[in-house]
RNA sequence: GGGGGAAUGUCCCGAGCGGCAAAGGGGGCGGACUGUAAAUCCGCUGCGUAAGCUUCGCAGGUUCGAGUCCUGCUUCCCCCA
């Protein structure tokens, strides 16, 4: 498991990618002999993709990184059906329109990570939808449905666990793992696509395009899977604040990003910066080994990798030096998120928790007034118990803005215009 | 087709003799302590400045008053056929 021969495994096994893999000495094989095509499908159910799927965009980096061919699927086909996979119930069905805005909103991330074109260890991004809705039922059924047996399928956790908690299953669902190992097997004969990565709830989809795969092309056919992540307290990665974090800027600000990586703890620095960051090694073993205080210059680091990765050098850059202006220096930066408001409310006052709700701190006026109450919010740095308080064109500072904080680490800036 | 059970605070789990804005968790947010960490402790967690308004699958009914009782409907689970 230490050594291998090729350089994609050596380096996803010691950043710590590899959950479970369906043949691994094969695999190294067949990677050092020459460029592998490997693929990963995205399903289109929401506008942007989050921090969770960040592990398995690496995957494809990675690939890519060490001489191979990484494909993007993107799931505009299986996205109509919907992943059943440990969801206890059936997600709401997706229009096409829906998914078609969404799988726009998604492509944009790649082009960070991936270099795409037609040379051979260029990316290229394909639509399952090309294929998979051009077959007929019976057509389907007779060339695919006898490669499955109901009491195998019954046997695999994505569909045990829903009939074990007693939750309904529908038969659209249910075919769920049909159609995704007839992606794998459409990939392999088109571009000789012979590795399907995923996460490690993925494991039971992937064996079954793998074994289709084998079955229908006779040709050899890997999986891999990467390590369900949890934060070192257990939480589920990429959830915070207000929800996921997301990749897209226009979903979660460049600055924003760079704080969620800023806020990483301690125990879980050296992981994130194998997993999402391209650091060398060495320095990622001496960066973790930083103790106490000092470890925050290493989260630092993480998060200026991490947010180079996504949103670019110089977008890292911005995100870092306001952080350090805001945090350390206590002094503002213009690069704050900045939200306008009329010159007139403000001069006629504002009442601050109408404020706080307005630019997006609070979702309602009553919840400010708690907040106020419990201390939790700040106007230029002072803390304002009572949020019936008028906030004017008095209370901008200097920059003529209004430093409106929630807690200490959300911070927004008004400016009247 | 017959019989039994279940749906609760727009994140989840989950109590709830007819007087309830509704127990208790989890999660989330805020405060204290720190290092923009973890752990711990404390507070908040339907809307409204307020009077008040709107919540317990849906629609009716009984009652001064219903999450709680009655009727019908929807969805789900279990048993029998």
């Amino acid at each position: 498991m230490t050594s291998f021969k090729s350089d994609f495994l050596n380096v996803l096994s010691e950043r710590g990618f590899i959950h479970q893999c369906t043949d691994a000495e094969a695999l190294d094989t067949l990677a050092s002999a020459g460029p592998i095509t490997g693929y990963i499908g995205y399903d289109a159910t929401a506008s942007s993709l989050h921090a969770g799927h960040l592990v398995q965009i690496m995957l494809l980096y990675w690939l890519q990184k060490t001489g191979n061919k990484p494909i993007v699927l993107m799931g505009g086909g299986t996205t109509k059906v919907g992943d059943p996979t440990f969801k206890d119930t059936q997600r709401p069905l997706l229009t096409d329109e829906q998914i078609q805005s969404n799988m726009n909103g998604i492509k944009s991330v790649f082009n960070s990570f991936l270099t795409f074109g037609d040379g051979a260890t260029d990316a290229i991004m394909v639509n399952n939808d090309d294929w998979l809705s051009g077959f007929g039922y019976i057509e389907f059924l007779r060339t695919f449905g006898t490669h499955f047996t109901i009491n195998r399928m019954l046997t695999f956790d994505s569909v045990k666990l829903r009939l074990e908690r007693e939750q309904p299953m529908t038969f659209l669902e249910f075919n769920y793992m049909l159609m995704q190992a007839v992606d794998f097997r459409e990939l392999n004969s088109t571009y000789n696509c012979v590795l399907q990565m995923g996460g490690s709830d993925q494991w039971g989809n992937i064996v079954n395009g793998v074994e289709l795969t084998r079955r229908l092309n006779q040709k050899a056919a890997f999986g891999l899977t990467t390590p369900l992540l949890t934060t070192a307290s257990g939480a589920k990665m990429g959830k915070t604040v207000g929800g996921a974090v997301w990749l897209n800027a226009d979903a979660l600000s460049p600055y924003d990003y760079w704080q969620y990586w800023r806020n990483t703890e301690d125990a879980d620095v050296g992981k994130f910066m194998r997993l999402f960051t391209d650091l060398p090694m060495d320095e990622i073993r001496r960066l973790e080994a930083l103790q106490g205080a000092e470890i925050n210059e290493a989260k630092k680091i993480l998060a200026d990798a991490a947010t180079r990765l996504v949103h670019g050098e110089a977008a890292a850059a911005t995100a870092r030096d306001t952080a350090q202006k805001a945090f350390e220096q206590g002094v503002l930066s213009a690069d704050l998120p900045t939200v306008e408001v009329a010159r007139a409310e403000l001069e006629a006052g504002i009442m601050l928790a109408a404020l706080t709700t307005k630019i997006g701190l609070t979702q309602s006026n009553g919840e400010a007034r708690r907040l106020a109450q419990g201390g939790g919010l700040r106007v230029n740095d002072t803390a304002i118990t009572d949020g019936n308080q008028a906030v004017t064109l008095a209370d901008l500072n200097a920059d003529g803005v209004i430093k409106v904080a929630q807690g200490k680490k959300k911070i927004v800036l008004v400016k009247p215009v």
